[in-house]
DNA sequence: AGCGGGACCTGTGGGC
DNA sequence: TGCCCACAGGTCCCGC
């Protein structure tokens, strides 16, 4: 599910509920929902949640820890909600779900006590409680790509290395960080960039355009509270709206919103990818 | 180097 | 109604 847009929802509608909570129980119920390098899931008891933020697809929650705990307690508890990963915020009382894989009980800094659920339906996703030292272990965090909305086009157009497909250099996240599946298609229409294009045919002028292009499509995506095709919500139970606004994706067969044509559909790296042959060269 | 295919999981929708 | 197949916001791993 969850792309760059949809993950900075979540980390802003989590915010006013987690801010200064602290983690007051941790029940894992799915042992795979833990990422192997994690801190196992009781380190997370007696911590502090200071902030809530994102990096790329990553749901990060900064911890301060109580002064007895050793240096190795978490600093991080990190989410990859892969794609059908999800946080719900929920009174006491609540009943765990069919697909919940976490729960954590939660103690507000006005004493008021809440829980956190992590669901996820396909149980991609991932949790870590993470510290420095195990950071420095896991590949795809120190590997990660620029974040696309700081990211300058010297930066971009030096990474686009190599005959594989645009589409699919847009999908590394060691290149770029937060764009799946939706957001490349989406963003390369915007572009006018045929997503088969070796990576490294696009020219400067032409790189710039891809990246202003990216800026615009996940903005956008922001502000419309990202895209819901069918399981991702906000930890308010909100679907996005983005989804409305789609120029190509899940559109092969229809008809292009710009010239009219018929949209082509392909598998590119194994994913299905739609654009229009007229307006993308 | 990079692609295809499979694996990890569960659910849904379409075709017959 | 039911069965089977294809497909789904992601990433990793293997073999060619």
């Amino acid at each position: 599910m969850p792309e760059l847009p949809e993950v900075e929802t979540v980390a802003r509608s989590l915010t006013p509920y987690l801010t200064s909570a602290t983690i007051t129980s941790a029940l894992l119920l799915r042992a795979s929902s833990l990422h192997p390098l994690s801190l196992p899931i009781e380190s997370l008891i007696g911590t502090q949640i200071q902030a809530i933020r994102r990096r790329g697809k990553l749901l990060i929650m900064d911890l301060a820890s109580a002064p007895v705990l050793s240096p190795a307690s978490p600093s991080m508890l990190i989410a990859h909600l892969r794609m059908t990963g999800r946080f719900l915020t929920a009174p006491a009382n609540m009943e765990l779900g069919r697909h919940t894989r976490c729960v954590f009980g939660l103690q507000g800094k006005d004493g008021s006590v809440s829980q956190l659920f992590f669901d996820d339906i396909r149980s991609f996703g991932q949790l870590l409680s993470a510290n420095d030292a195990i950071l420095e272990k896991w590949s795809f965090w120190r590997d990660l790509g620029p974040e696309p909305l700081l990211m300058e086009n010297s930066a971009l157009y030096g990474r686009l290395r190599g005959k594989r497909p645009i589409k699919t250099t847009l999908l590394d996240q060691k290149v770029i960080a937060g764009i799946g599946n939706i957001y490349a298609d989406e963003s390369l229409f915007l572009a006018g960039i045929n997503p088969e294009r070796p990576a490294d045919s696009l020219s400067e002028p032409e790189s710039e355009k891809l990246l202003a292009a990216v800026k615009k499509i996940l903005k956008s995506a922001i502000e419309n509270r990202g895209s819901s095709i069918r399981d991702y919500r906000d930890a308010d139970g909100n679907a996005g709206a983005f989804q409305n606004k789609f120029h190509v994706y899940q559109r092969g067969g229809k008809s292009c919103k710009n010239c009219g044509r018929i949209l082509t559909k392909i598998k590119i790296s194994g994913r299905s990818t739609v654009y229009c042959g007229s307006c993308q060269k």
